[in-house]
This record gives C-alpha cells, structure tokens and sequence, in this order.
DNA sequence: TATTGTTATACTCTATAACTATA
DNA sequence: TATAGTTATAGAGTATAACAATA
C-alpha cells in the first residue's frame, strides 16, 4: 500500500528535528539573503561579497590581499579572481610593497570610495530587521548568536 | 603616499558595520556549518541537503516532489537530479500516483529508513551547541530567531 | 491553457594543485 | 625551503528556459 489516494490539504510538510538544525536553518536563512541582496543590489551588477570586501579595505587601507582572505574566509585563489575584477572596474587599486615584493596591499581608488560612500547606507539598511519580522533588539541579538557561531569577537565599530 | 612602509602588527582587520550585517555572518556561518558537516559526514559521499531531503521524506510518506522541493526551497530541476541520484543509491523510491499522472510521490526505500535511522542522531548532533561556544539555551535562541528570520512557524516535532 | 516534472544549456562558484616570484 | 599570490583545470552547484506528459 502505497498512498494511492489523493490527499486532502497537501500544504502542510513536517520537518522535525530538522527546525532545531543550525545548519539546517543556516542554508536556508542564506538562500533568503541572497535573494534579499540581489533584489537591491542585482542591477548594477554588484555580487555578493564585492561589497564586504570593497568595504573592508576602506576600512584597512593597504590590507594585505591574503589576510583579507583569510579574514572574509575567501580563498586565495577566488579573492585573487574578485580583486582583479574590481581593479578592472577601476574601483580597487594593486600595490606591490618594497617591503615584500611577493605581497599585494589593497586600497580603494577615488571611484572605489565615492562607490562604497555611496551604497554603504543602502547595503547596511537592505539586510536590517526593518524588512524582517524581527523587531531591533531580535536582529541584534540574532547578529550576536551568529558572531558567537562563527567565532567573532566584535571589535570597535567606528 | 601608499603606505609603503611595513606594517607592525597586520593581524588585526576590522569590519565596522559588517559585524552587525546579517547577510554578511550569515555567509560566514555558512561556511562554519558546510565545513562542519563535511567533517562529519564528508567520508559516505553524503552531500548537504540529501540528509534534509530524507529527513523529510520520512516523516512525511508520500510527499509530492515539487511540494518538498518549495518547502526545502530547493529549486524543481535541482530537486530532480537530487532525487534521481538517490534513487540510484536505493535510498529514496519514485511513485506515479494514478490521480495525478504528472506528479511524483516520494518514499523512502527500506535502505533508505534504515539510513536515516542510523545517522540521525549523528546528523542532529554534529551541529548542536556541544560543538560550539554556544549554551544549550543560546543555541534555541540561535534557531528560533532564524526561524523568525526566515518565516518558518515552528510546526509540531513528533 | 495551466501544471508537474524533466532535460539541456550555460554560467557561476568552488576546490585543488601546479606554478612564479620573492623571502 | 617557505610564503604570497596567480593560473589552470575540473568539478559541483545554480539558473534558465524549452520540453513532454498530464490535468
């Protein structure tokens, strides 16, 4: 016997255990995300993960590209594939230190910074809890949990 | 001036207001929770998302592939290829039903339950909170607002 | 005509290792 | 010998639309 008969109100999947699954709920909460960044940001053609990165050398300007790397948990070699992207577009800039000529430090051009001054408001609002069900504090809190998750100790915004 | 001189002590990158960014963490965490299971389950050729798929499957017999494909947000053609590959491995069975010939009917395979039984425990284990600095207590906070973030009512676990 | 699932295609993302330049 | 970054390659994941079967 197997479930021949039509059934009545097919809408309702149960998913047990699997809703306390942080993984689990981690790969779909990103899924969302995702969609959430490129219903805001999919029209210039920004990807996800320009912008953090973009952001972070405003932030450290002359950032060494492998620690930048290990920092967003960006390989090497796929970081290597996103600067030279951005340098394309003239929004990042390469400098070969004399102080070590195998390095690469990484700075923003005029573009780069009038690019980040200009979406950085946008980008921080498009993810926050006022498109969510989450009230302020749930969001922050959420924040915290996932810091906590992956390991980050939060150090001065400025 | 391009900060040519060596920097002293170039371990310490700041994020600013990426720390408070869900998006942003929500990619890092991710990256946290694959790393963890391929840990984990990696060595069977498991693969991330086959286990949810199982999962639900057996707690709901029958269920119609398009429908666990949209509860899972898993896309249609996705969900195909998945299904087909466990179908090979004998772990997951197809049914036509005869009230709706375009549809497909999902079971597990007796391999499949005993799969499932056997690694169920293991699967909702490898990311609690015992692997992590996370309480017990932070942790259910950590799923519930992720539910919350993602929209999903918390439905009866049997 | 609409819906369910499948197939085909292309594209992105990712992982890996070999390679170069430099230290 | 070790390290920083690059390149090349292949593999996995994803999106898209066209398609066949059924409703």
């Amino acid at each position: 016997m197997t479930g021949v008969a039509a059934p009545n109100a097919e809408e309702a999947v149960s998913l047990g255990e699997l809703e306390e699954s942080l993984g689990f709920l981690l790969r779909i909460a990103q899924v969302h995300a995702f969609q959430r960044f490129y219903d805001a940001f999919g029209d210039g053609g920004l990807r996800p993960g320009e912008f953090s990165v973009m952001w972070v050398i405003r932030l450290n300007p002359g950032v060494r590209q492998g620690l930048l790397a290990e920092t967003l948990e960006i390989k090497p070699a796929q970081m290597t594939k996103m600067v030279r992207r951005l340098e394309e577009q003239g929004l990042v800039r390469r400098v070969i230190p004399d102080y070590d000529r195998r390095s690469v430090q990484l700075f923003l051009t005029g573009q780069g910074e009038a690019f980040t001054e200009a979406h950085g408001e946008a980008f921080f609002h498009h993810d926050d809890h006022t498109h969510l069900d989450l009230s302020e504090r749930e969001s922050h809190q959420l924040a915290h949990l996932l810091r906590r998750y992956i390991g980050l100790k939060k150090g001065p915004v400025e």
